[in-house]
RNA sequence: GGGCGGUUAGCUCAGCUGGUUAGAGCGCCACGUUGACAUCGUGGAGGUCACUGGUUCGAGUCCAGUAUCGCCCACCA
């Protein structure tokens, strides 16, 4: 039992509750696998790690919310059940976080040097682990805490060696000099997709590169007063310039076609080439060649075979290629060059441009294409079994539009540049053996706490040697570059080289994040070790994430988990979209549009937060977080908590056996008819959550719980039980019937406040096996209590009632008064006659007479209600209003008049008649008698009236 | 330049294979402390489902196009 004090409180309060139910969970190890033996299949997530960088935000909150209602689900299914929590290192991301966190002290990482530094992270992780799993805890996120692993934990460090490994092995990872995406503030490549892009207003410069018409005796060019004129909107890497191109096709610049053309400042002479990758109509249909600075001028250049000139410095400064503009800054370069430019008259226009530049995705600095020498990737090998994984249905996407932009992307997929140039992460676990090629490495040393700027000793590693530096002091202060060096690829540290050398110097780049990321559904169960817990979880069920990460980590464990497994990592991907805040505006701590998720469960509680997150929007699709929705939802747990609390209070110190089976034709009708409803409900939740429509499924409860139980059941149930001369049994076994299974319905959704009622509830009843909510079985809907005649009548009991509570209001009756009222039953007396003690109460109706016929009930000043099949009269002696209630019936005939119109014309149409399914028809000819029958007692009503 | 998603009540959203008079929450109006709940109850108002055309006996739902907002992908400088 999670509660101290069975005496439940007027409201419920979330604060009182979740901590200790929680602990009462997890003390009594309901999170572990459960159920192994049985013969049913398991049931398995991998929680996305969320990054060390902070705290959860709210799109975390969605991830626990949808995951934790999975594997309730399957949990109280009877399904073994594992979640595997995790947290990821997050390379750049929490470099960056603890830089800042220096940058305050005054200090940078190189300050510190790198082994303080991965230290300093380390204190870090330390720190906010707790934190990250206890925010999971509050949310009420069932995991297995006894799996949780970090990415740089032993098992998954073991993991990404192994697997880089094997992908050199394979001939599918690679080192080259490419041009890659440069961060010039992190100072590290990135992955394509890793760049985002944004647009800015900048402009299009059009600079003019006279044409050379000669040379003299030295070879110097001369320059005729022609021009070729390009247009850029770089106009800063026109040093890096080695050629202009225009199209083959472009009669305009034929004759120019292998001339040369003179670098104005510069005074480098490159020529003009043809290139089918220039468009004509832009600009003036001449493009400058950049090849170490832009993609497409780099292909021009291969195709050319033009040389590569590198202008520019890691931190986006020019560099000695610039001549004049070395060491500027790439944007005052810009504005010096073409003020230069401008000043020569090489520059006859300037246009406004929108330029799309691309940007880190960490820290929103413009990146720069660059030349360098990285670890790649090859992935077209890797792509195709990944693609017909899914082509062929082993892998199902929900919802399925994202298969599709899965495909697309994996189809036209690019080598993955997995190198960084941080200190945080997956070392690289390739070596260098300074024995072999000691003149082939390149030593840069710093003292650590020496300016970046300042000058540093930089040799080979043989010529540092001789002079005195020893390999220790190398290893503690220096980088180096082996490009040309022979790597030493190993899963453990090596201790010699193959040739028996002992001094290795490991590569100093790590991974990408996403590299171990790729692993994760494997390298936590223990990959590469052979083990029952991967051979009995893998592959696992579904992988729920959100979609602004299919390329980034699904598409990679799909890859990956079908090379290195040989088998899919999960068979259903479920996607979940954007948590955005009222306004629309993504959440960013950053920019303070942020909602705390535990500030939400703090103030409305866990349950409410994660009703309102599941039913905010549907699969796929992005939605706004409003505070007034966790309002409500934080008032349908209070709305539970009370029909709970009245339930259980109704029992007194009575104990109560649930009924075993439906209820017998003769019980009341009511009861029939919730119990047919609540079975009804528990099968169309359970194919709603087939579907993965996890959102409607908690709605269909929510509306059951509301509309139905609490408005209409325990109504009438109150009147039931108060009646002490009521030959009726007692309500209390169905009222705590139906209430245990809304619990167990609405549990994977709100686990907190339906553990804490159940915990309550069982304590009065007799033949409830299961010690807890959370591993009691979840309800599939039993065929058995499905009452259709009882659904029925129980409705036209609440029609009457509603018709004359409709009545009263119009009038003005004082709410408390009771008042005579007539219902003419017409077949329904039996139905009516049963129901009436309620319909006097709820309609606070008394005396209620059931007649047989209109002529039985009065006809003088009566507001009259006809309804299908029954007529409720209500004298109104003293209210009544001869022209009010004339124009009350006839608003109501002109109504059913159009409705039987609509029916009739449809039901004459003899191409409906020919081509609609007969159930349609039957459907529309019982509408149509039913609304002239209700016809025929309006009018019957207003003639009354005279 | 391609692709995707949204456009339904004042607001935020459901409406999943086309079939009653299109729903919910919040907000709004009127009334209400009848011992589960004012985090509530009762009654009510409120929508030509963005637009145009098409398919169909029948369209919020399917098709084509348009508008508009948003997102993703992409080497027009």
């Amino acid at each position: 039992m999670t509660q101290p004090d069975a005496a439940m409180a007027k409201s419920y309060d979330p604060r009182a509750t979740e901590d200790r139910v929680y602990r009462f969970w997890e003390q009594r190890g309901y999170f572990k696998p459960r159920n192994r033996d049985s013969a049913r299949a398991p049931f398995s997530i991998v929680m996305p790690p969320p990054n060390v960088t902070g705290e959860l935000h709210i799109g975390h909150a969605l991830t626990d919310t949808v995951e934790d209602i999975l594997i309730r689900w399957h949990r109280m299914l009877g399904d073994p059940t594992l979640w595997l929590p995790g947290i990821d290192h997050a390379g750049i991301a929490t470099q960056n976080v603890v830089e800042k966190q220096l940058a305050k002290e005054g200090l940078t990482r190189h300050d510190l040097g790198r082994d303080v530094f991965e230290e300093r992270v380390w204190q870090w992780v330390r720190k906010i682990r707790p934190v990250i799993s206890n925010q999971h805890r509050r949310l009420g996120a069932s995991a297995d805490w006894s799996h949780e692993t970090f990415t740089l934990d032993e098992g998954p460090q073991l993991a990404v060696r192994t697997n880089f490994k094997k992908l050199w092995d394979d001939g599918l990872i690679y080192r080259g000099e490419r041009l890659i995406n440069w961060c010039p503030r992190c100072r590290t490549a990135l992955s394509d997709l890793e760049v985002e892009h944004e647009e800015q207003n900048s402009s299009l410069w059009h600079i003019r590169y006279p044409l050379v018409d000669g040379h003299d005796a030295e070879g110097r060019p001369h320059v005729s007063d022609q021009y070729m004129t390009v247009a850029t909107t770089r106009p800063e890497t026109f040093v890096g310039d080695v050629a202009v191109a225009v199209n083959p096709k472009d009669e305009r610049y034929a004759g120019k076609v292998g001339r040369t053309v003179l670098l104005p400042v510069i005074q480098r002479e490159i020529p003009v080439v043809a290139d089918d990758a220039i468009e004509m109509e832009f600009g003036t249909g001449t493009l400058k060649v950049t090849p170490a600075h832009d993609p497409v001028d780099f292909e021009i250049g291969q195709r050319h075979n033009l040389p590569r000139i590198n202008a520019m410095n890691l931190d986006a400064t020019l560099n000695e290629e610039a001549g004049p503009y070395a060491g500027l800054d790439r944007y005052e370069a810009r504005a010096v060059i073409v003020r230069d430019l401008e000043e020569l008259g090489y520059i006859p226009k300037i246009e406004p441009y929108l330029l799309t530049v691309g940007v880190c995705s960490r820290c929103h600095t413009v990146v720069e294409p660059l030349m360098s020498w990285q670890w790649f990737v090859s992935m077209q090998k890797l792509a195709q079994p990944a693609i017909d994984v899914v082509r062929e249905g082993k892998i199902t996407f929900v919802p399925d539009r994202f298969e599709r932009i899965y495909l697309n992307w994996m189809e036209n997929i690019r080598d993955w540049c997995i190198s960084r140039q941080l200190w945080w992460g997956h070392r690289i676990p390739v070596w260098y053996s300074a024995d072999d090629d000691g003149d082939k490495i390149i030593v840069t040393l710093r003292e650590p706490g020496a300016p970046l700027d300042a000058p540093a000793r930089v040799g080979t590693y043989n010529e540092l040697r001789a002079q005195g530096v020893t390999q220790e002091e190398i290893l503690a202060h220096g980088t180096w570059s082996a490009v040309e060096a022979t790597p030493i690829v190993s899963i453990a540290t090596p201790d010699r080289s193959p040739t028996g050398g002992g001094h290795l110097l490991q590569d100093n780049d790590v991974l990408d994040t996403w590299f171990s990321s790729g692993l994760w559904p494997f390298s936590t169960l223990g990959w590469p070790n052979a083990n029952a817990e991967l051979d009995y979880w893998y592959p696992t069920s579904v992988m729920e994430t959100g979609y602004d990460i299919i390329f980034l980590w699904v598409a990679r464990m799909i890859m990956m988990g079908l090379y290195d497994m040989g088998e899919v990592p999960f068979r259903t991907v479920y996607l979940h979209g954007t948590v955005r805040n009222e306004h629309g505006q993504r959440m960013s701590k950053s920019l303070g549009t942020g909602v705390d998720p535990l500030e939400m469960v703090e103030t409305y509680g866990a349950d409410a937060l994660r009703y309102t997150l599941i039913t905010s929007s549907g699969p796929g699709n992005d939605m706004r977080l409003s505070e007034q929705r966790v309002e409500a939802g934080r008032n349908f747990a209070n709305k539970l908590w009370n029909a709970a609390r009245f339930v259980i209070s109704l029992m007194g110190d009575e104990r109560v056996r649930l009924p075993e089976d439906p209820p017998a034709a003769g019980a009341p009708v009511e009861d029939r008819w919730i119990v047919s409803r609540v079975e009804g409900l528990a099968r169309s939740v359970d194919e709603q959550m087939r579907k993965f429509e996890l959102g409607e499924a908690a709605r269909q409860v929510y509306d059951f719980v509301w509309s139905e139980f609490a408005d209409w059941y325990i109504e009438i149930a109150k009147v039931r039980a108060r009646d002490e001369r009521s030959t009726q049994p007692s309500p209390l076994p169905v009222l705590a019937h139906v209430l245990e299974r809304c619990l167990r319905l609405l549990h994977p959704f709100m686990p907190f406040v339906t553990e804490e009622i159940w915990q309550a509830l069982v304590q009065k009843l007799d033949g409830v096996e299961d010690e807890a909510l959370i591993v009691a079985e979840y309800p599939r809907g039993e065929r058995g209590y499905h009452d259709a005649r009882a659904e029925d009548e129980v409705a036209l009991l609440i029609d009457v009632v509603r018709a004359i509570r409709n009545i009263r209001a119009e009038k003005k009756v004082e709410p408390a008064k009771f008042i005579e009222a007539f219902v003419v039953a017409d077949g329904a007396t039996e139905t009516l006659v049963a129901g009436t003690p309620y319909i006097e109460t709820l309609a606070r109706a008394r005396p209620l007479r059931i007649v047989r016929s209109i002529e039985e009930a009065p006809r003088e000043q009566v507001a009259t209600a006809v309804l299908e099949g029954v007529t409720a009269v209500v004298p109104l002696a003293g209210l009544f209003d001869l022209e009010a209630e004339r124009a009350r019936l006839e608003k109501q005939i002109i109504d059913a008049e159009a409705e039987a119109r609509r029916i009739d014309e449809k039901l004459s149409n003899e191409q409906f008649r020919a081509k609609a399914p007969e159930r349609i028809i039957a459907t529309e000819q019982e509408r149509l008698s039913a609304v002239q029958s209700r016809l025929e007692g309006l009018r019957a009503s207003l003639a009354e009236l005279g």
